[in-house]
DNA sequence: AAATCGGGCAACCGCGCGCAG
DNA sequence: CCTGCGCGCGGTTGCCCGATT
């Protein structure tokens, strides 16, 4: 038994919108906002699916919207937080005022994905291919990750202790140096008196214990808990949203690891505007050292997204 | 000049979640 | 507690248009 339509779909019209529709649907949210879409239709004049109504009013006709082209900051954000995201436009668009889910997507699928590819770098688990490769080769004979090796964890670089003998694409040491302190320096703004903040390396705990009772323990301990989110956000493989969508696609779990992302998630929404996490991470984007270790962190044109 | 190809983007679809009755 | 409904989200599709042959 499946969901009923939301509309008549036989008497509903399809495809690309007019610029008489839009007027119509402006002028309609304009005077009586944008609640209730199912009866905007209706009440606006419009042969529309109330659905079709929501989506072009927010990716296209919503006031302070941007249509130009994304500049580099906008792109290495998303980059960065797509990192440690994965695949939450809305999430993602959040921190780019302006900009839709829906823009934020389609220029990940069709710019910067391809963008990320061409320099080595796998879009997906945002670890350079060649380390994917060698993960391949050697992954039934890698140990299962311990909180030490947690704490440790190689992200975009990979960790030489936990691949040896293979070759480094970038400085890890400043690489890993670079992003703890910027995590620090965003647990610190969090909650610069909570006792056991993250900065004691004795304190951590893991992710998956996290997980297991995320909800008490981010009441109790949101600033442990962002390190740990974070921790499993850079540890190799992409293991932040990865782990989340299996879970949530078999059902198992009860959305446990999901929840326990979107908890830390939206807590860090509502930090970040009261506390200037964003400025952060933009701090942390300005290093070269995040994707490129070494060099100075005087330009984000070293990055390279220049051309 | 015409045909084909490929990229970019707007829009659609289906699902999950939250809420009200 | 259960059910229905509305909303929001992410994945996917299909059209448009410029580039290439």
């Amino acid at each position: 038994m499946g969901r009923p339509p939301c509309c008549d779909k036989a008497n509903v019209k399809k495809g690309p919108w007019t610029a008489e529709e839009d007027a119509k649907l402006l002028a309609y949210t304009s005077n009586h906002g944008t609640g209730n879409w199912t009866s905007v239709p209706q009440r606006a004049g419009l042969k529309r699916c109330g659905k079709s109504c929501r989506l072009r009013y927010t990716n296209y006709l919503r006031p302070n919207l941007k249509h130009e082209n994304f500049t580099q900051e906008e792109e290495e954000l998303i980059v960065t937080l797509h990192a440690m995201l994965g695949s939450r436009w809305s999430l993602i668009a959040n921190q780019l005022p302006g900009r839709t889910d829906n823009d934020v997507k389609n220029y990940w699928n069709t710019k910067l994905s391809k963008k990320l590819r061409q320099r080595g770098i796998d879009p997906i688990t945002h670890r350079p291919i060649a380390d994917l490769m060698q993960s391949i080769g050697t992954l039934a004979i890698r140990p299962p990750p311990s909180a030490a090796g947690a704490s440790s964890s190689s992200y975009i670089p990979v960790n030489p202790a936990a691949a040896p003998g293979l070759q480094p694409l970038h400085d890890d040491v400043k690489y890993h140096a670079v992003l703890n302190h910027q995590q620090q320096q965003v647990i610190t703004l969090l909650d610069p008196d909570a006792p056991g903040a993250a900065a004691s390396p004795d304190h951590q705990l893991k992710w998956s214990d996290f997980l297991a009772d995320d909800a008490a323990a981010f009441e109790a301990a949101p600033q442990v808990v962002l390190g740990q989110y974070q921790e499993a956000a850079v540890a190799g493989g992409g293991a932040a949203y990865g782990d989340t969508d299996s879970i949530a696609a078999d059902g198992v779990g009860g959305g446990g690891e999901d929840s326990a992302a979107s908890a830390f998630i939206d807590a860090m929404l509502d930090s970040d505007k009261k506390m200037g996490v964003d400025q952060l991470i933009a701090d942390l984007l300005a290093d070269p050292a995040y994707y490129y270790g070494g060099g100075s962190s005087s330009s984000t044109s070293e990055l390279g997204w220049g051309g």
